[in-house]
RNA sequence: GCGGUCGUAGCUCAAUUGGAUAGAGCAACAGGCUACGAACUUGUAGGUUGGGGGUUCGAGUCCCUCCGACCGCGCCA
């Protein structure tokens, strides 16, 4: 416990001077029992990094926070490690203020170009997370909404992995139920029309134009076949056609889109192989199961759901909740915790869903979160949007539109739980204003620098790359964006723990508008050996956590736009 | 009717889960390039956080109650 001499004259890491200050303050208020944690000052004139420690302690010190904070700090500063790290400390209205050394700053820079893309990845936390998001009816394109699933889930995917996460993500095919008959009568009176226009569409059909070209793809291979046959007869192989076709443009479309799936989970497949039959006779042996009207009931009131949901129906079918129950079950049997990403008409599944973990003896083991709506403009009209209508505005379209990356920043930046508007016409015009520029402008401006170094400052550069005389970077440009790099770590793990990934881009704003304001302030190349190097390494790094924090969101880092 | 989610600047959204003077972008106005990319930057203006009440050192955040928007409420999927 009892520091060496070279230890207490060197720099602590935050961690550290937390234990430092907690230390401090037990010894001060020995049963407050105080968790000291720093976090970026709020705003700059207050120092580098503040807690708010002295509230927690005040009921029993019985003191105010400000005379907390002050004795706090007074004592901490007899830590010799607190005094080398620490360049000023300021109480203030009950916050503890520290401005830290340059050399701390520093140190962070080095670390960057030490570890390089590794930089803020946390420790294997050993939890495998099963993370499902994108889930689509095999009936139609992927539409707007499924763009932000899709998005949120992904970043959210690699945010966790990056913080130390085992993370599975799949999709499921919901390809088991009716939908599918009404899919196959639909191709099969579309493919009719093909040959006949006045051919009738079934009334529970799915209208939208996107069925004509499954359909020339059905007489494409089996040419007149299916004239002479029945509807009801001709549904299910064509049902399964439509299906193959439509799921596999579903997958380029999430592959276009950056999205990679571990897995994509047919439901009829688990039906297939028993899952359904396993997953009930597990809960028949948790006793969770009861019989009523001749149908197999769950008991999820038990754990707060408004009813009890029927599992298997009187003529001995499955329902659609059959499907969780069994898919879950396999889910938390390869899983520590299983998180599904949800559409806002799924909101309702919440109870059923935590009532089924509970079931299964795993309380709180499966997450839910709902993606909230989008309402779709163009300019001033209001597109309501139906697939029923089939007026659908694709993802696809999207895509042609603003692009993949636009498209998945933009998704990614609002709140998962916020519903929002989207402007398509604005997000087309304004193009070149949207956020997502900005960032990667500010990616492919350090690249140019970088590539002007090469020719004029090759031996800086080199040293550069090696972190050498980062000791130069003193200027308060430099040092704000030293601190908005050592927020990447921080930032990473708050996302993967508050599963909230536009934080993600939050950062990387806050990061380019900090490299924007340093390359305002401050000229990369001169004829100062120094300065130059410890610049050029502050650019390298500041790229390359620029790059994690755009690859982390699906989104390009261009070395030059 | 019951239940859930939400309501923040003119617009689109933040606010690290109860902490400091509620912050960004866009739009508006006024500045900054004979040196590395001006797709940048500096400043000004913009707010009773839907209304009201409560909890406590402290509330956009928690509890109650109204108002409003959206979504659920089937042995459909």
């Amino acid at each position: 416990m009892s520091p060496t001499t070279t230890e207490e004259s060197s720099l602590l890491s935050l961690d550290a001077l937390a234990a430092r200050f907690g230390a401090a303050a037990r010894s001060l208020w020995p049963e407050g029992e105080p968790v000291v944690q720093f976090e970026p000052a709020r705003r700059v004139e207050f120092g580098d990094v503040a807690t708010n420690v002295a509230f927690g302690l005040a009921r029993v010190a019985r003191m105010k926070p400000q005379d907390i904070a002050t004795a706090l700090v007074e004592r901490a500063l007899e830590d010799p490690g607190v005094r080398a790290t620490v360049a000023a400390a300021t109480p203030l209205a009950g916050f503890v203020n520290l401005t830290l050394q340059p050399a701390f700053w520093q140190r962070v820079v080095a670390t960057v170009l030490r570890e390089r893309e590794a930089y803020g990845r946390g420790a294997p936390t050993g939890e495998r997370i099963s993370l499902e998001f994108g889930s689509a009816n095999p009936t139609g394109p992927l539409v707007v909404v499924q763009g932000r699933t899709l998005s949120i889930g992904d970043t959210l995917a690699k945010a966790m992995r990056h913080a130390g996460y085992d993370v599975f993500v799949e999709w499921i095919i919901n390809d088991a139920g009716s939908q599918l008959d009404a899919l196959g009568r639909s191709v099969y009176a579309r493919y009719r029309q093909l040959f006949d226009p006045a051919y009738p569409f079934p009334e529970d059909g799915y209208p939208g134009e996107y069925l004509v070209p499954v359909a020339q793809a059905l007489r494409a291979r089996d040419g007149e076949h299916w004239l002479g046959v029945e509807p009801d007869d001709a549904a299910p192989e064509i049902a399964r056609f439509a299906r193959d076709l439509i799921v596999a443009e579903q997958q380029d479309v999430a592959r276009r889109f950056g999205v990679v799936y571990d897995l994509w989970q047919s439901e009829k497949a688990l039906h297939d192989a028993g899952a359904i039959e396993r997953g009930v006779e597990r809960l028949r042996e948790l006793g969770v199961l009861y019989e009523k009207d001749g149908a197999l009931w769950l008991r999820t009131t038990a754990s707060g759901d408004d009813e009890d949901r029927v599992v298997i129906r009187t003529d001995g079918r499955p329902t659609y909740f059959a499907n969780d129950v069994a898919y879950h079950y396999e889910k938390l049997q390869r899983a520590d915790h299983v998180i599904d990403i949800l559409g806002p008409d799924h909101h309702g599944y919440i109870a059923r869903l935590n009532a089924l973990a509970d079931a299964y003896g795993r309380t709180g083991a499966i997450e839910v979160l709902i993606a909230q709506q989008i309402t779709l403009k163009r300019g001033d009209e209001t597109l309501s949007m139906s697939k029923r209508a089939g007026n659908v505005v694709t993802l696809q379209d999207v895509i042609d539109e603003v692009g993949v990356d636009a498209a998945r920043f933009f998704f990614v930046m609002l709140s998962t739980d916020q519903p929002l508007t989207f402007d398509l016409a604005l997000a087309k015009k304004q193009s070149n204003d949207n956020p997502v520029f900005y960032v990667q402008y500010g990616h492919a401006r350090i690249a140019s620098v970088l590539r002007r170094a090469v020719a004029s400052h090759a031996d800086a550069l080199a040293a550069a790359e090696r972190g050498e005389r980062l000791d130069a970077l003193t200027e308060p440009a430099e040092l704000a964006l030293a601190r908005q790099l050592a927020e990447f770590g921080p930032t990473v793990a708050g996302v993967a723990r508050a599963r909230a990934p536009h934080r993600l881009t939050k950062y990387a704003r806050d990061l380019a508008t900090e490299f924007h304001q340093f390359y305002d302030a401050c000229r990369v190349l001169t004829d100062d050996d120094a300065s130059t190097t410890a610049r050029l390494g502050l650019c390298i790094a500041t790229k390359t956590v620029l790059a994690s924090a755009l690859a982390l969101c699906g989104v390009a880092a261009p070395e030059s736009m």
